[in-house]
DNA sequence: CATCAGGGCCCTG
DNA sequence: CAGGGCCCTGAT
């Protein structure tokens, strides 16, 4: 499928604003059929916004001092208008264009250990790249297994039920919609080798397409109302959500569940030891962060992972298990 | 060749 | 609320 209708725009983000460090996060596993595409400067990736598909790209215009984005949708027709306002609406929302990060800025520059970090990448945003139900499927392929296991998962669910979109001469892939797996068995879900997850996909691809999950109206809610509401659905736990909570509806305090693999990074990016415990990072980070103590965890994750581009870091290679 | 844990969660007792 | 089971893979 190629969209070749375009319309562009330009956003203007809030001071101060990091391209790169918002639009490509390192520590994500990189599938094979890929969901978006980075380089400095420039984004793409495919965009669900309701039932619709769109093409989406990203670049980084404008000076240091006056940050700017310019926005193209790529469509299969022309857009009406109020398409187009729920759209823009949609990306500053998901992209944090808008994000008020004096206070968050404030705090961390006097910070004792990290500042360094915090200012290289200051004006970083948390970004929600997918829909709910996007999202959903990413995080149970990543539930007690390896990262390599991960992306043989994800690209077989994608081959066959996926969406290949070219646009801008580019060819990226997108999620189906839940009901797309209307009449997909259980049965022909195991078959991709998704184990007892195909249960959860299932379950939950019924969920969403008779209506029962409102992404929206999850949005509105306080974080431990949505938390609950999340936890309903099946295959989602403690630590799903949190990630839902992060990734998805932009709470930057969802520090609370930590799992083993995450406590051994930590251990060694706070106080350079082997395993400390569960408790205490817990307790340090909401201590040091307080309300933005994800958000401030996500700056100094991705720093090593975006380090880790360009150099070995021995410890980090054991920890990601492929 | 077997055995086992892994970017968790569900279900049972 | 603790513990077993779950699918499949690669590591040992």
């Amino acid at each position: 499928m190629e969209f070749k209708t375009r319309i562009q725009f330009n956003l203007t983000p809030s001071y101060p604003f990091h391209f790169d460090g918002t639009f490509h996060k390192p520590s994500h596993f990189p599938n094979n059929l890929k969901l978006e595409e980075w380089e400095s400067g420039k984004y793409w990736q495919t965009l669900r916004c309701g039932n619709e598909l769109y093409g989406l790209k990203l670049e980084s215009k404008g000076t240091a001092i006056k940050p700017k984005l310019l926005v193209s949708i790529f469509s299969k027709k022309a857009l009406s208008k109020d398409k187009l306002l729920n759209l823009k609406v949609e990306i500053i929302w998901r992209f944090e264009v808008d994000k008020d990060l004096k206070e968050f800025n404030e705090m961390v520059k006097r910070d004792k250990i990290f500042s360094p970090i915090f200012k290289k990448w200051l004006g970083m945003r948390n970004t929600a790249q997918y829909s709910l139900y996007e999202l959903l499927i990413i995080v149970i392929v990543l539930q007690n297994a390896t990262v390599r296991r991960s992306q043989q998962m994800l690209d077989a669910l994608l081959a066959k039920y996926g969406i290949k979109l070219k646009f801008d001469n580019i060819k990226l892939w997108a999620i189906w919609l839940p009901k797309a797996l209307d009449k997909v068995s259980e049965q022909e879900l195991r078959d991709l080798k998704v184990g007892y997850r195909a249960k959860f996909i299932k379950k939950l691809s019924q969920d969403f397409s008779a209506g029962k999950v409102d992404e929206y109206r999850l949005r509105k809610l306080s974080r431990e109302e949505t938390k609950k509401e999340l936890m309903k659905l099946y295959g989602i736990g403690p630590e799903t959500a949190r990630i839902l909570l992060f990734e998805i509806f932009h709470q930057d305090d969802v520090f609370d569940h930590i799992s083993p693999w995450q406590q051994k990074i930590y251990s060694m990016l706070f106080y350079n030891k082997k395993l400390v415990s569960a408790d205490k990072i817990r307790k340090d980070v909401q201590r040091n962060y307080g309300k933005y103590s994800m958000l401030a965890t996500h700056y100094i994750w991705e720093d090593i992972f975006w380090r880790r581009k360009n150099e070995h870091i021995e410890w980090l290679e054991k920890e990601i298990r492929l």
